[in-house]
RNA sequence: GCGACUGUAGCUCAGGGGUAGAGCACUCGGUUGUGGUCCGAGCUGUCGUGGGUUCGAUUCCCAUCAGUCGCCCCA
């Protein structure tokens, strides 16, 4: 027996497992964020975990992001390779879905999608190749208003209310200032793309590092970058925003902007939940309006929780058909991985159960067993000790995995027709008659 | 893709050319039906894998695999 070789049971990086009293939390959150997702009118769907991989470079992803599939050995005159690969977000599979059953769903549509997603990255710190996303996203059939622009940050304001992991910000933006504030400096178009990406980097690598990346990486003079910086940092009213530019483009995101804002007041968003940041571009250059990212202000280290924004046209690769979207994605994983290691959530009992009836004479088990029959019929979850072992053991186990209370059936309580109800934090003991019980739990 | 660091008991880690140790955890006990504290006893290892140097390697060297943390990019 000693002899026999093992398998090394060792964790593969990236691809995170939690104990049972980590993923009860994990499942918790993910009951809220379902929840208020549902409040808010959207609807559950799912996709495969695969798609064709024509299908998820079609957008020009990196290919090594890509995890494809093949078979480990061929058939007969086959080959192990597939034409399909794991999916490393969900707005691509959403975006083929839409096209695909466009003319059975009905628009707006409104869609959550919680599934779990794969990317061929180097992981580290808070970065997975398995991670949950958990979307939601409207899509319109031609035209989108910009109300729900509005609406999206308003949903996520009640998931991370509900969550109550502390306090968090929701910055916003909108690309069309970006982009139209550099047009009117005089920017080429090739260089604001890599210009948004060193100013996206603002509040981590400071104004200097970001002026120096402007000149040297974008190619923009001393003088664009400058005003660039004033810009970005300077004041965020609407007004101010109104007189900083003239390019059309610029303002028509002052437009959209003034609506957003609009809207979210009229939702009852509260003015402290949110603030215009001028520096957020997100990676994504497929975003071309609003654009959000959602940090705890407590803890910046964790970085972003959730971010997303508007396309304009979200499946223009599978459909002629124009569908312009905005939508938001909480990195779950990610958010409770970082909240375990900052302390901010702690794991509670390891079990789904809150009563563990022992058993303490084995010739009266069918009284044990009948006792928990009658709570699980009330809906309370139960366990029974089934092991032949000593009370005081049983009472280890049931302190261990965090049950709430234990039930004790002895000679007396037998005779009596009673049960000893323990609290185990309390360490409490109530003699109650077996009839009692469920009221006596339904109480506490 | 690039860089730094680390692989020794279930976990966290110490050690060091002569086949290994601590703390925690675990098991049992401290008499009758009571857990979390305390006390006592016990169990646990191909020292990541392969090769080289050596009388001898877990220890030194090389390779490899794995892991951690950065960069890039992003949830």
């Amino acid at each position: 027996m000693a002899d026999r070789p093992l398998v090394k049971p060792a964790p593969i990086s990236g691809f995170p497992e939690w104990l049972p009293e980590e993923k009860r939390v994990e499942d918790r959150l993910l009951g809220i964020i379902r929840r208020n997702f549902e409040l808010f009118g959207f609807t559950a769907i799912e996709t495969a975990a695969v798609e064709r991989k024509e299908v998820l470079t079609a957008k020009g992803v990196e290919a090594k992001e890509i995890y494809a599939l093949s078979r480990l050995a061929a058939g007969e005159g086959e080959g192990p390779d597939t034409d399909m690969a794991l999916h490393f977000d969900l707005t691509v599979p959403t975006a083929r879905y839409v096209a695909q059953h466009f003319g059975r769903l009905t628009f707006p549509f409104r869609r959550y999608q919680i599934q779990k997603v794969w990317r061929g990255e180097r992981p580290q710190a808070g970065r997975f190749r398995e991670f949950y996303q958990c979307d939601i996203d409207i899509i319109g059939n031609g035209s989108l208003s910009a109300l729900n622009d509005a609406e999206i940050p308003v949903v996520i304001h009640a998931v991370f209310t509900e969550m109550a992991i502390g306090r968090f910000l929701i910055r916003m933006n909108n690309r069309k200032l970006l982009q139209g504030f550099m047009a009117g400096l005089g920017v080429a178009r090739e260089r604001a793309v890599a210009a948004l990406r060193a100013l996206d980097a603002l509040d981590k690598v400071g104004r200097d590092k970001v002026l120096s990346d402007l000149a040297e990486q974008a190619g923009l003079s001393a003088e664009a970058a400058d005003r660039l910086m004033a810009f970005v940092t300077g004041p965020t009213d609407l007004d101010s925003l109104s007189r900083a530019g003239v390019d059309p483009l610029y303002q028509q995101g002052v437009a959209e902007m003034r609506e957003v804002i609009g809207g979210l007041d009229a939702l009852g968003m509260p003015r402290e939940a949110w603030t215009l940041d001028l520096s957020i571009a997100r990676g994504l250059d497929y975003y071309t309006g609003t654009v959000y990212e959602t940090v705890l202000v407590d803890h910046p280290q964790i970085g972003s929780i959730c971010s997303g924004g508007r396309y304009e046209n979200l499946a223009e690769t599978f459909t002629r058909h124009t569908l312009p979207g905005v939508g938001i994605s909480i990195g779950l994983t990610r958010l409770l991985s970082r909240l375990f290691d900052a302390g901010l959530l702690i794991p509670g009992p390891k079990t789904a159960a809150t009563v563990l009836v022992t058993v303490m004479d084995r010739s009266r088990l069918a009284d044990c067993l009948a006792v928990a029959a009658r709570l699980r019929a009330a809906g309370i979850a139960t366990e029974v000790f089934a092991e032949p072992k000593k009370i005081g053991q049983q009472l280890k186990y049931a302190d261990q995995k965090g049950f709430r209370h234990a039930v004790l059936i002895g000679a007396e309580e037998a005779a009596a027709g009673t049960v000893t109800l323990k609290t185990l934090a309390t360490g409490e003991q109530a003699t109650v008659p077996r009839t009692d019980l469920v009221a006596a739990l339904t109480l506490t």
